[in-house]
DNA sequence: CTAGTGTTTCCTGTTT
DNA sequence: TAAACAGGAAACACTA
């Protein structure tokens, strides 16, 4: 994934979207990126997003909360590395961002690559622990999205095959590299983490033209054929493997390499814990027996994001949380509770759900 | 270093 | 028809 610099993602034609962008109130550039195809992709993802509050409110009353949910949504719609963004962006409100001009935003980036180039290794990681804290006290439903960097710079090259498949079918892809077999994971991550957005590269998008050598997707002994006669990839079953990081540029893998799971953070637990603190809650989960441990999901991916949120992972969704639920059942940390949908039963062997008149046997 | 644990990711198929 | 459920397979992060 090519990193963009933050200017060129805040003028580009996806901000669109937003109904209401900081950047409306700044003149328009000389001279501006076509929109591409991963852009258009990122852009019906996001407008599918629920949670933008920021947006019914004007730049210019933004808290540094707003901006920083703005910047993670472009983070994530636009796909950046967000090791190129600034850190003093996400200490910035509304005003102050409308205050900077386009100009100001680039070199502002270019600012913080020097910072954290130059930083030593401890002051590296005490600026991600410091980013990271500041990023876990802010409350749902403001994710922590600025970490995408990570993930998309992690992510492999069955990673992006088959999604740009499934995301850019109809569209036409430019010059966009053969992915099928011939490059190695080295080209791919070296290439992807190479700096800047090249916006040569798009020169024949904004023309709509299409090199042939490079039209996608190809039609391989990978794809098969859906019901509807289209050809897509097959994917083999399993977790695709991870790329390698060896050349990868994002600040926040040093923090995750060191960052080990602490004892007591089982995703039973976590569900148990939302039931347990109803000032938590907010009407995400409730006891349907309480007595029983029988409870019940009502906001089945509200939870599924917190969960990810606390694993740091922005793409956690109920089919996945629910899968691990269903490991449960045969460690009889829950029973199954059967033609009840969203309802789960905790077992034998979870513990801490109980309410002392429940243990006392009253 | 290795094996084990607890997920996470993706899949196909089934049920509601 | 969509959402949820079921469970296989494989990968990953971390622990012991």
């Amino acid at each position: 994934m090519s990193s963009q610099c933050l200017s060129s993602i805040l003028t580009s034609a996806n901000l669109a979207m937003y109904q209401t962008d900081p950047l409306e109130v700044l003149p328009p550039p000389q001279q501006l990126p076509s929109i591409n195809s991963l852009q258009i992709s990122s852009l019906s993802y996001s407008s599918s997003m629920s949670g933008q509050w920021y947006r019914q409110v004007s730049p210019h009353c933004w808290a540094a909360e707003h901006v920083l949910e703005w910047i993670s949504d472009h983070v994530e719609s636009t796909k950046v590395d967000a090791s190129t963004l600034s850190l003093a962006l996400c200490s910035m409100d509304g005003p102050a961002l409308c205050q900077m001009s386009r100009e100001q935003l680039s070199l502002q980036e270019h600012k913080t690559k020097y910072e954290l180039h130059s930083l030593s290794g401890p002051e590296l990681s005490e600026t991600c622990q410091l980013l990271d804290h500041f990023l876990d006290n802010l409350n749902y439903p403001l994710l922590s999205t600025i970490r995408i960097g990570q993930a998309e710079g992690a992510m492999s090259k069955r990673d992006l095959d088959y999604r740009d498949d499934y995301e850019l079918t109809s569209l036409s892809m430019g010059p966009l590299e053969d992915l099928s077999d011939n490059q190695s994971d080295s080209e791919l991550s070296s290439s992807s983490n190479s700096g800047m957005f090249d916006f040569s590269s798009l020169s024949s998008q904004e023309s709509g033209e299409s090199d042939p050598e490079f039209s996608f997707p190809l039609i391989s002994k990978n794809h098969i054929k859906t019901e509807k006669g289209e050809s897509r990839l097959k994917r083999p079953r399993g977790r695709p493997p991870k790329v390698s990081r060896e050349h990868s540029c994002s600040i926040y893998e040093n923090h995750k390499k060191k960052q080990h799971a602490p004892r007591g953070t089982h995703l039973w637990e976590f569900i148990r814990d939302i039931l347990m603190h109803p000032e938590r809650n907010q009407g995400l989960m409730k006891w349907e027996d309480r007595r029983e441990g029988v409870f019940k999901f009502l906001k089945s991916e509200a939870v599924a994001q917190m969960w990810g949120q606390k694993k740091k992972n922005s793409s956690m969704t109920y089919e996945k949380l629910s899968r691990a639920m269903r490991y449960y059942y045969k460690r009889e940390i829950l029973e199954r509770v059967d033609g009840r949908r969203l309802v789960y039963k905790f077992g034998k062997n979870s513990n801490g759900w109980k309410t002392e008149e429940m243990r006392m046997g009253m």
